[in-house]
DNA sequence: GCCAGATACTTAACATGTTAAGTTTATAGA
DNA sequence: TCTATAAACTTAACATGTTAAGTATCTGGC
């Protein structure tokens, strides 16, 4: 309104250009989608990547799920008793070094994770034939890109 | 190890081509480099969206805030407060209609926001160049596009 | 073998995300 | 005007994000 014509008078560019702010938004966009699709198979949504690390990739340690996940272990030590005590996941101490906990995934887990992928997958499907098939493989390379950007991600230390 | 060859045996795209987890590590991969900076002010990145949507856009109701800074209204309840205790931001009841509550900058609010907005975009600037001006244009017109896929972002209503 | 430092994880404290319920104010219709 | 409904915000409860400190275990050098 009073500004005068110095760019906008904020000495930074507007918000809709920041990236933190548009990953977010693209991404609460989707999740819109997903999350009453969770919610009905009583999952959260970080539930339910640490499922799916475990589906995918099979036991690990927590740190090596937490990367995975990008879910820091200190809400892992929280989380994950819960989803044990709900039969979802095994926990045990890596037998030559006592400091692991060797996180799996149970036979009950894998059959909630079969049925939430499933429905996962359709809902996907329709996400990609709206963005585009050729737009969306154009997107994950950008993504990757700028996950590669970092100044050390720190992808296995 | 002990899979047929039917895809995966997982009936679900890898982990990695999960769009939502992609936006996420990218995110998070870039406010590495933010989170530290704004810290070092004693902003948290909720705080730092909050300052920034004020002073770019003047002021505003609670919702329209949380919808600019996508944080929830029930958030923005709990933080704001502070922030006002801090005598960065004012909160004052709309005058035609005593619903509404609206959110301003104060000039020490706004010092403080030019201040950090001088260092992010430094930062910025670092990270455009490692990605590629042209690239990140294409970033972000995707991330429009994956935007406005979303079923109804109730961008007004 | 012993000890200092490193590593993996946990716990605690506080902020924020998320949902549901509650409060106040406004609006529309009888 | 009265009342039912809606809208905007707040509060509460619980899960997760984030940082720092604490515990147990391991490693390397003496």
């Amino acid at each position: 309104m009073s500004e005068k014509k110095k760019g906008n008078g904020l000495a930074m560019r507007p918000f809709a250009r920041s990236l933190p702010m548009q990953l977010l938004r693209a991404r609460e966009a989707l999740m819109q989608e997903f999350r009453p699709h969770l919610r009905k198979h009583g999952l959260s949504e970080q539930q339910w990547r640490v499922l799916r690390a475990l589906a995918e990739a099979g036991s690990m340690d927590i740190n090596a799920l937490g990367e995975m996940c990008q879910i820091h272990p200190a809400s892992l030590s929280r989380m994950l008793p819960n989803l044990e005590s709900e039969g979802r996941i095994e926990r045990r101490n890596d037998r030559d070094d006592q400091r692991y906990i060797i996180v799996s995934i149970t036979a009950k887990g894998r059959a909630l994770f079969q049925r939430v992928a499933k429905e996962s997958e359709q809902i996907y499907a329709s996400i990609e034939r709206r963005i585009g098939s050729s737009e969306l493989k154009t997107l994950y390379e950008l993504l990757d890109k700028a996950i590669r950007a970092a100044p050390e991600n720190a992808q296995e230390k």
